[in-house]
DNA sequence: GATTGCTACGAGGGGTCC
DNA sequence: GGACCCCTCGTAGCAATC
C-alpha cells in the first residue's frame, strides 16, 4: 500500500485547488499524461499578454510545434477532490488550478524580460519570445508550452517535464522529508523551504551566494532516510532496497567506470561507493 | 483584513550521459 | 543534440495568527 494513502493532506493545501477528472485525462503509450479537455484550450497571448479561449485540436500539442502557447483549464469539477483524498486516493485527480496556474505563471513570467532582442548566436522562443543562449536550453523550454507531460504521478496522476519535478511532488505523497531543522522539530519538503525558515523563524542566514550549490544530501525517497555521506546512502539503499531505481543507476555508472578503467567487481565496494562523486546521484 | 510561515510547483541554469 | 539529473529561485495559494 502506497504511503501516500497514508499521508495527512491539509484540506487547504489540496482541498481548495481544483482538481480534474481522471477521465479528462489521456494516458499515452508512451506513459505520458496529455488532457482530454477539447474544443476550448486557453491561449496566451504573446503580444496582447493576455488568456484567451482558442479552439484546440491535441494535434497541436506537439512541443513547440505550433505557435501560440496552449494551456487547458477546464472548469468542471465544483469543490474538488481535497475532501476525498483520504477516502479514495484512486480517483485523485489532476487539479483543475494546476493547468489554471500554469497559465496565470506564465502571464506573471511574461513580464520580466531582462533581454528584449536576441543577439547572435541566441535562440528565441517562437510562443513566448524569450531569448535562451543555448539551443537545449530553449529545446526543454518549449516543452513548457506543450501539454504533453512526460513525467506523471502514479499516484495522482499529474504530469510533470522533469523528473526532479516528479520527484520532489512524490514527497508530497510519500510525506517524505528530507531537510530537517537542527535547532527544532520541524522538517521540510524542499531545501528553500528550510532555508526560509531558518531565516525567518531562528534568525539564522545561509552563507551562500546567488545560486550557489550547497552541500548534497542524499534522500531515500522509499523511506525518507538521509545522509550527507554517499557511502552511507547507498548502502543504505542496498540493505533495505535492494531493487531501487537510484541503485540501479549507480550500478550502470559502476559497470560504466569498471569498463574504463578494467578493474573488477568494485560495484559492493564501500571505498569504492564513498569515492562516488555527489553529483552522480 | 493584514501578516506570517509553509507548501507546492514552474521553470531556468548547469553538468553529464547516450 | 537530446535526454537525464539535480540544483536553484521565485511565487501563488493556503492556514494560522495577529
Amino acid at each position: 500500500m502506497p504511503r501516500s494513502f497514508l499521508v495527512k493532506k491539509k484540506r487547504g493545501a489540496c482541498g481548495a485547488w481544483q482538481w480534474k477528472e481522471p477521465e479528462q485525462l489521456e494516458w499515452k503509450e508512451d506513459n505520458t499524461v496529455v488532457s482530454k479537455i477539447a474544443k476550448e484550450q486557453t491561449c496566451f497571448s504573446p503580444d496582447t499578454q493576455q488568456l484567451a479561449t482558442v479552439p484546440q485540436s491535441e494535434d497541436s500539442l506537439g512541443c513547440g510545434t505550433e505557435a501560440g502557447m496552449r494551456m487547458s483549464v477546464p472548469l468542471s469539477g465544483p469543490g474538488g477532490p481535497g475532501a476525498d483524498t483520504r477516502q479514495n486516493w484512486s480517483t485523485l485527480m489532476l487539479r483543475r488550478s494546476f493547468y489554471h496556474s500554469n497559465a496565470l505563471a506564465l502571464v506573471s513570467r511574461a513580464k520580466p524580460r531582462p533581454r528584449t532582442s536576441p543577439g547572435s548566436g541566441d535562440f528565441v522562443c517562437s510562443v513566448c519570445h524569450k531569448i535562451f543562449p543555448l539551443q537545449r536550453m530553449l529545446t526543454r523550454h518549449l516543452k513548457c508550452h506543450s501539454l504533453v507531460k512526460r513525467h506523471p504521478c502514479r499516484f495522482c496522476g499529474k504530469g510533470f517535464n522533469d523528473t526532479f519535478d516528479l520527484k520532489r511532488h512524490m514527497r508530497t505523497h510519500t510525506g517524505i522529508r528530507p531537510y530537517k531543522c537542527e535547532l527544532c522539530e520541524k522538517a521540510f519538503t524542499q531545501r528553500c523551504s528550510l532555508e526560509s525558515h531558518m531565516r525567518k523563524i531562528h534568525a539564522v542566514h545561509q552563507q551562500y551566494a546567488y545560486r550557489q550549490r550547497r552541500s548534497k544530501i542524499f534522500v531515500c525517497e522509499d523511506c525518507g532516510y538521509t545522509s550527507s555521506r554517499p557511502d552511507e546512502y547507498f548502502l543504505h539503499v542496498r540493505q533495505c532496497h535492494p531493487g531501487s531505481p537510484a541503485l540501479r543507476r549507480y550500478y550502470r555508472r559502476q559497470a560504466h567506470e569498471n569498463s574504463s578503467f578494467g578493474s573488477a567487481d568494485c560495484k559492493l565496494n564501500p571505498y569504492l561507493l564513498y569515492s562516488t562523486p555527489a553529483y552522480y546521484m
